[in-house]
DNA sequence: GCCAACGTTGGC
DNA sequence: GCCAACGTTGGC
């Protein structure tokens, strides 16, 4: 039986939601991500993403925006329960538990990096310029990470 | 706060 | 199924 390779993630989160402390503080520094209301996103969290796969912690729309550690993904995609909570910021009334739209995955922290690795210092690395964090207009809050990526930004991170 | 990019909605 | 209008993301 052939054994699937490790999938590698970009999870983008805005810091004054949701940080990678908010993340630590949690019990089992895990949590579900939740409030995924894009259908690509959706679709590669359903069909491709499996436990055991690995991910960035991706801070956004902040001062300093940039990768700021790893995730592994601990329990595959199941439906989003935020969507059916009209008091919840992510409601969606075309979705509830009999026909869920929505779905998200629990993720744990791997590893917290000691210095953010900004947006601006990864741009000026001539190996991650197809990655497509770096490509202009790029609006996933998910999105698949290569392993030569995944790789090489390991070994910049401390 | 501006605005480019792009996903979604809805009229036709 | 086209496409204009609208809303959201996210860097700057």
């Amino acid at each position: 039986m052939s054994k699937r390779a490790t999938q590698y993630w970009l999870f983008k989160s805005e810091p004054d939601a949701f940080s990678i402390d908010d993340l630590a503080n949690m019990p089992g520094k895990r949590d579900h991500w939740d409030g995924i209301r894009n259908y690509q996103v959706r679709n590669m969290m359903r069909d491709v993403m499996k436990k055991g796969d690995l991910g960035f912690f991706y801070h956004s729309s902040c001062a300093v925006p940039g990768i700021v550690g790893t995730v592994s993904i601990v329990k595959e995609s199941y439906p989003d329960h935020t969507a059916f909570d009209k008091k919840e910021k992510y409601y969606d009334p075309k979705s509830d538990s009999e026909n869920p739209r929505w779905l998200m995955v629990d993720v744990k922290l791997q590893k917290k990096f000691s210095e953010i690795l900004s947006l601006e210092f990864l741009k000026t690395r001539k190996p991650l310029q197809d990655m497509q964090l770096l490509r202009k207009g790029n609006r996933l809050s998910v999105m698949p990470v290569s392993k030569k990526d995944w790789d090489y930004i390991n070994k910049l991170a401390k």
